[in-house]
DNA sequence: TAGTTCTGTGTATTACTTACACAGAAGAGC
DNA sequence: GCTCTTCTGTGTAAGTAATACACAGAACTA
């Protein structure tokens, strides 16, 4: 009845997280076990080849094979420093994502509001300009070095701010799930316009042609006014869709802030 | 030079509409032809199968195979009515959502904020009833049914609301998103309880005490902060997270939609 | 009755993840 | 230096999955 034996998962070694050995690996956790053969590989060397991968091929190239013939050693050697394939994906994410940049000084005078806008709009130009992490499938918390560290930059431009820290998160999730939506539904028209090999407009143009042939005024009359107004063609602004839930959802909270202050004023005076 | 010949994918009985067959047949669209021998399976028994199988057994056991196999004919009947597994994908997603609830008498007196909320909750009721749904990689916009019915139902929302269709739209992107976040996150912590055999307490005081370990004060003092609140263990809403973004973006839209009647007022006056 | 068209199916191809066992390398202890 | 332990890379193979293709036969049309 020890109680030591139901670490059946972790080797021992590492600081006892519950994390895969490779994650505990990207935390700089986890020492080289000193015994064996030199390793040929190394985990960073295996995750930024996946990333060229699927940076240059979509991540439909990378599986276990392609990345292991791309880096000259056999499918199962991959499996010394990674238990599974999901693991992989979690380490190319956060490769991917990389470490949110370095703040200007003159930031020590914004408010969260700003903070929170190019917090946002960091998040997303780097998704947009590495579309393949969107097609990774995410499931469960962020446990990573670089999500970390985007979810610490999030929280701290609410540092200041009157929010509880369940708030905090809260608002954490809601913008980068924003992000995330917004990038992927432009990831995905941009799939749509190389695998058509149309311009954008003409993908817009026959889906707004299909779904005329599908609805009407009387089934759907919002989504035949939709259609007959320029919300699909008329591409004014291409991030209108983005800059129009941050700028609600900022507007939402800027609203909770004030009303905070308001009272906190009050209870001041 | 003939134009009629790059219709090279849909047979040509359906309406043009672009879509795959199947999807034509959902809408009703295309008849069954009356020449060959009359078909074992219809494409919402092929449907219903699956749906049966995800509900049950999770997405991971919805192969074509196996839904073969459950109707009780060969794997590649199915591809006389569905020309690939995403197609089967869309249907299934579409039936999983079903048409939006009819809405109550009273229904007629409520403005566009209560209707969204309503909207987004009975959107959100579904995706936690099914949620296989969200183990379905969407990809591409709306073309099935009642996916479309829900679009519709979220523009009627909004209606008489002082927005343009463009602004409309991307509040039912916004939201829809919200919806479905939260959705995902809430099943990915379904699957952990599961998987692990746990309370939900354990799952999250697991996540707090495997962060703590990699963080601290000075490299992460946001998160740091909320580790220690009862941001996590606080069960006190099991929807805070949800309502909480729902409220903010509400609120944002309230915020622009009064500004605009302000502005309409003025003008009247 | 002949011809056409459509159905279900068997077979086979290709690709992918991963379990398992083995040969050999590198350090640890004596 | 020798032995033992531990760790590495690898080959093989099992299991699963999507789907291209061609064929036999059904049901309708002319």
């Amino acid at each position: 009845m020890a109680d030591e034996d139901d670490e059946d998962d972790e080797g021992g070694a590492g600081g006892g997280t519950g994390l895969p050995a490779s994650l505990e690996m990207a935390w700089g956790l986890r020492e080289r076990p000193g015994k064996g053969p030199r390793p040929t590989l190394t985990l960073p060397r295996i995750v930024e080849t996946a990333v060229a991968l699927a940076a240059g091929e979509g991540m439909d190239a990378v599986s276990m094979g392609r990345v292991a013939k791309e880096l000259g050693v056999s499918t199962m050697s991959l499996y010394r420093y990674v238990t599974a394939k999901e693991e992989l994906y979690i380490l190319m994410s956060d490769a991917g994502v990389g470490a949110p940049p370095a703040l200007p000084p003159e930031a020590a005078g914004w408010g969260w509001r700003e903070l929170l806008t190019r917090w946002a709009y960091a998040q997303r130009a780097v998704l947009m300009a590495n579309s393949w992490i969107l097609r990774i499938p995410i499931t469960g918390a962020p446990v990573s070095p670089n999500q970390l560290a985007w979810m610490e930059r999030g929280l701290a431009a609410m540092a200041d701010a009157p929010l509880t820290e369940g708030e905090k998160i809260s608002t954490i999730i809601l913008i980068g799930g924003l992000v995330r939506n917004e990038a992927t539904m432009a990831a995905d028209m941009m799939d749509a316009i190389v695998k058509s090999g149309v311009s954008p407009d003409q993908v817009m143009g026959q889906y707004v042609r299909t779904l005329r042939l599908m609805t009407g005024p009387d089934t759907h009359p919002g989504v035949t006014r939709l259609l007959e107004s320029d919300a699909f063609t008329g591409s004014d602004e291409p991030d209108f869709q983005f800059r129009f839930g941050l700028d609600r959802i900022l507007d939402g909270l800027a609203a909770l802030v004030e009303g905070r202050q308001a009272v906190q004023d009050g209870a001041e005076a």
